[in-house]
DNA sequence: TATGAATGAGCATTCATTCAT
DNA sequence: AATGAATGAATGCTCATTCAT
């Protein structure tokens, strides 16, 4: 009688071992062999659950932007702006494993730029973000005004944390989480909150 | 008496046709033997003159990092905000070689990922154009004060520019000029320009 | 389940492959994909088992040397010193496959000049012949005493018989057994033979 | 006017310089554009005066053994047995340019082992090796008479020699010059003088 | 189902050689 | 005569992929 193997489970497992091998060595320096060796399993392994190595690039990359698609639905239900600030600047790469999607991340984008396939998928990507985030801005309580329509904050929001994070990635050494979260921040107050808090004084 | 060759400027046409062939490959598709082809050399000409792969490919960094400074050194003399928005706004990839640039620019993020030497190289670029555009900011003149200081300003400035630009590039698409410059002037009018035009109407 | 291989075994018949080749080209002749050929493998299989071109160099000297090893040890339980001289001379190239060994082991010699690791591990390899040789000394009946101590005795066998075979294994055709033999026997028999066997009549 | 150069000092200056380059890194480490190098010249240099690479190998061969040639030619005229045995001694590798050259030798008889071309020309060397020993040998005065004959004993020192002086070279560390004489000293008098030196007391 | 042995295409790299000047 | 720029053949090495078991 043959084993039974939940295939979705080993799937992922086999994913997030990929997953791994890339933030170590980026997304060329992906092999097959290594990926089998960080889940424990042989490549023959992988390449049976998973296919030929652009499936298992292509599993990796639905890893990651599932974590990233996680943290914004986690957004949802808190009712302030500042708890949406809160809740954008929780995705910025301040520990270990956040550092490490960062960085698969990362090398997404460099995959894409001679990739077409990659780039539809990262677009893909980007829009399930772009349509998550701007639902969620449509809900929040608006006393003002905003200068901008829901979908361009959403945008906005996308490429501030794009733009801290990528750097905060590639020297980790040199942004420490308050030193990312206080430069969020200086991005997104004034697209979000009340006047008081923009970069000039009255 | 054989002919004599300028080697700089041979090492420089050579890295330009690296960097065309990269922006079209991506980092991990670079062939040398592309490079020589593009430049209308052989594979020997490009190791001849540039050394191995890798130095290829820092060759090819370089040649990147010195345009995008070239255009940071371009702000130098204009004095108001607003110029320097414009300025800022003039390195979004609105043409094609300016998302050439940015792809190779994107691809060389996903190597540092995986390469200690470019994730090095990379810190030291964005050490010079954070220093660059800082010296810039403390020269602007400064009607009412801005809420943080002229270095946080120049990285705030550079991960907006980033954040809009990745997104640019690699969607161009979606995002036409008008759409890139009304994107980051929306990111960097609150730090630069009196609160007047920040996101909420008083 | 897939074949399984005995490595050890398959690492040894690679490495038999390279002698052979590097017997008929010389060290630096030996490619890998003739290694391949030989053994009826391809390039794949060589590093695959052997690794790198310079481990597959390592494999074949061992593989010489424990060869040579092994004739030394063959001479031991054989009692006296007419029966050493004949074990040592028949480590001579006066065949085929000792000729063929012989050639390999000049060849490394040669590789040795440009070579340190190549170096070290000659060294290593004489030590251990003269270690085993000046074992067997000790253990031979004395009748009148030796001139020299077991150390150099065996030193001097292995410079007779490197000086001899080296002659013999490069000029084959002037070089048949039984002058091999005989001039083997002109340098070692005044070492290990009672006086009125050496080069002058009294 | 064309400078006028003298082309057969030209041509030993190169080969000198491809015997040290020899000695350095071995007969396959040879590069052409090294033994430009190392004369203070160009490639192109080398190859206008010694040819292609072969020739490059086949003239600094020749210089090696001209100079172990000349070597041999020192003894003529020297008496006695015991001169002949430290004139051979004086071939040993005992100060940096002996072992240079024996490095170079060795490094030759590697290449002979797959170049048959390499193996004639080695061969041709070590015949007129035997005939000048020979010769010599056939002058000194000979009290009780040898065992052997001439040419053999010539072989036999040949033999004695190379053996010593190849373990010597390749392990310089353990041979100072002391011990490369006693060896090669141990080897030689019972082929040359009276019973009473020979291994065995009486 | 799962393994890992074997393959071979693909590419970087090294240098001898050529030749225009 | 002498240079050194340019070439491209040769080959080591890496891995994705395949497949027999």
């Amino acid at each position: 009688m043959p084993k039974i193997v939940d295939h979705s489970l080993k799937r992922r497992e086999l994913a997030r071992a990929a997953l791994s091998v890339i933030g170590d060595t980026g997304l060329d320096g992906l092999r097959l062999a290594d990926v089998g060796k960080a889940a424990g399993a042989t490549t023959g392994s992988v390449t049976h659950y998973l296919g030929d190595k652009n499936a298992v690039l292509m599993a990796a990359l639905d890893e990651v932007a599932d974590t990233i698609a996680g943290n914004f639905q986690h957004l949802k239900g808190r009712g302030t702006p500042e708890d949406l600030i809160d809740g954008i600047c929780n995705n910025l790469p301040t520990d270990d494993a956040k550092r490490r999607d960062w960085r698969v991340w990362i090398a997404y984008w460099g995959g894409a730029v001679g990739d077409r396939q990659l780039a539809d998928r990262h677009q893909e990507h980007y829009d399930r973000f772009r349509r998550d985030l701007a639902d969620h801005i449509r809900r929040l309580p608006d006393p003002g005004g905003r200068a901008h329509p829901p979908e361009m904050i959403a945008d906005l929001i996308i490429s501030s944390l794009d733009g801290v994070g990528t750097r905060a990635a590639l020297e980790p050494d040199h942004w420490p989480p308050d030193r990312q979260h206080a430069h969020l921040r200086a991005l997104l107050e004034p697209l979000l909150l009340p006047a008081k808090t923009t970069a000039f004084a009255s």
